[in-house]
DNA sequence: TAATGTGAAAACCTTCACAGCT
DNA sequence: AGCTGTGAAGGTTTTCACATTA
C-alpha cells in the first residue's frame, strides 16, 4: 500500500518533468529533480520505488520514460470528464479558467439551482438545473464534480452529487463536507493557506 | 516547537468554530468538533495542548473563547495587507473574489508588467508597473504578495517580490519557486489536486 | 457522568548509507 | 565516478488510554 503523501507528490514530479522536457532536457537525476522541487533526492527515489525501477544507476532517469510511467500510474493518460456545480462568480471563473483542459480535465456540464441562471450558456456550456444532474452525469460519463456553491448549500449539493454517481469531488467551499467512504474529495481554500501563513509571519514580526 | 501540520489544521478549527457560533452553539467537545471536521477528537485535543488548556473537563470548550484564542495564535486579530502581482485572467478573478476581505486580508495594490494594463483600475485598485513594487510595499505596508503570473515568469517575479520586503507569498502559478528561508510560501494549484485524485478514481474503476 | 489534557505506545514518514549497476 | 534502489535507522505524527477535574 502506497502512502497517501507519496500520491500527493507524484503530480509535482509529473509537472516538473514536463517542464524539464520543454526546457530541452532528456535525463534527470533525483538530485537535480529534487533541486527543482525543493525535495530531497532520497525522498524522490523512495517515492518512485513504490512503483518500480525507473532509473539507471550512474545515469539518472530518462525524462520521457519516467513522465509517461508516472502519468500512467496517476491515471493521466486518459481524459477525465468533470461537471461544475454552482455558477456564481467563482463558478464562472472556474469554467473560464483555461488551465484544466490542457491537463486532460474537460468540463462537460454545469449546474445551478437559480432559475435565472438555468439555460444560460457560460464558457460554451449550457447551465442545467440541479435536478438534471443524475441523468447528465450518466449520459455524459462525468467522473468528477467541481463544487463552487456557497458554504451553507454545500452539504446538500454534495449529497446530490454523490447520489448521481460521481466519485471525485473538488470542493471550493469553505467547509469540510461529509462524504461516504469511496468518494475522493480535495478541498481548495486560499484563505486557509493564508491563515496558516500568518502564524509564521506574526512570529517573524515579533522578533 | 509546534509541528507544521498542527499549524495547518488550526485554520480549520477557526473556521468550524465560527460556523458553530453562527449556528447558535456556545460550547463544543473535541468529539463533536472532530465530527464536523473529520478529525479524531484525540488529535484536536493534542493540537490544542501545544498552546495551552482551553477546555473544561466534563464540559468541553467555550466556542467564543477558543475561537478568540486560536485567532490570536494565528495572528488573525489584525488586518493583513496584500498586493496582487499579475493582472491576467486569474489575477482579475482573485482581485474580484469577495472571500479575502471579510477574513482580514485586504488587497491594497496590484502590479503587472504589461504597459497596456498599467494605469487601469481593476476591482477598485489602480494597476502599477512592477518597477513600483518596492516603494509601494513599503509605503502601503504590504505583508503578503499574491502571485498570479504565467509559470515562466514566476521565478523572476518572486525575486522582485522578495526584494521588496514581502515575507509571505501565495503562489498560484504551477511551479515551485525558490525562495530564501524566512519567506513563507503557500501554493494553490487545483490541477495538482485533481491529478492526485485520479490515482484513486482509476483504482476504483479498475475493480 | 462526561470530557479534557497528556505521557506512552504505535504508526507512519523521511533520511541515511551503502551495495550494486552503468 | 556517478547515481539508483532499498533495508535499516531515525524522526515525526497520530492514537491510545487513563488520571484528573467539573
Amino acid at each position: 500500500m502506497v502512502p497517501e503523501v507519496v500520491i500527493l507528490r507524484l503530480p509535482l514530479y509529473v509537472r516538473a518533468l514536463a517542464q524539464l522536457l520543454v526546457a530541452g532536457h532528456e535525463v534527470v537525476s533525483s538530485h537535480s529533480l529534487g533541486n527543482h522541487l525543493q525535495i530531497t533526492p532520497a525522498q524522490i527515489r523512495k517515492d518512485l520505488s513504490y512503483f518500480g525501477k525507473f532509473g539507471k544507476q550512474g545515469r539518472g532517469y530518462n525524462i520521457r520514460f519516467l513522465l509517461k510511467e508516472l502519468r500512467g500510474i496517476l491515471g493521466l493518460e486518459r481524459e477525465w470528464r468533470a461537471c461544475l456545480v454552482g455558477m456564481g462568480r467563482l463558478g464562472r471563473a472556474i469554467i473560464n479558467y483555461p488551465g484544466f483542459a490542457p491537463q486532460g480535465f474537460e468540463i462537460v456540464a454545469a449546474f445551478d439551482d437559480d432559475p435565472r441562471k438555468v439555460g444560460r450558456v457560460v464558457g460554451g456550456i449550457a447551465v442545467q438545473a440541479m435536478s438534471e444532474i443524475e441523468g447528465t452525469v450518466e449520459a455524459k460519463k462525468v467522473d468528477i464534480a467541481i463544487v463552487a456553491v456557497p458554504a451553507q448549500h454545500v452539504q446538500s449539493v454534495i449529497e446530490d452529487v454523490v447520489a448521481s454517481g460521481v466519485l471525485g469531488i473538488l470542493n471550493y467551499a469553505p467547509v469540510v463536507p461529509k462524504v461516504p467512504r469511496g468518494t475522493v474529495m480535495r478541498n481548495i481554500d486560499p484563505v486557509l493557506s493564508l491563515q496558516s501563513m500568518t502564524f509564521y509571519l506574526q512570529q517573524m514580526k515579533n522578533i
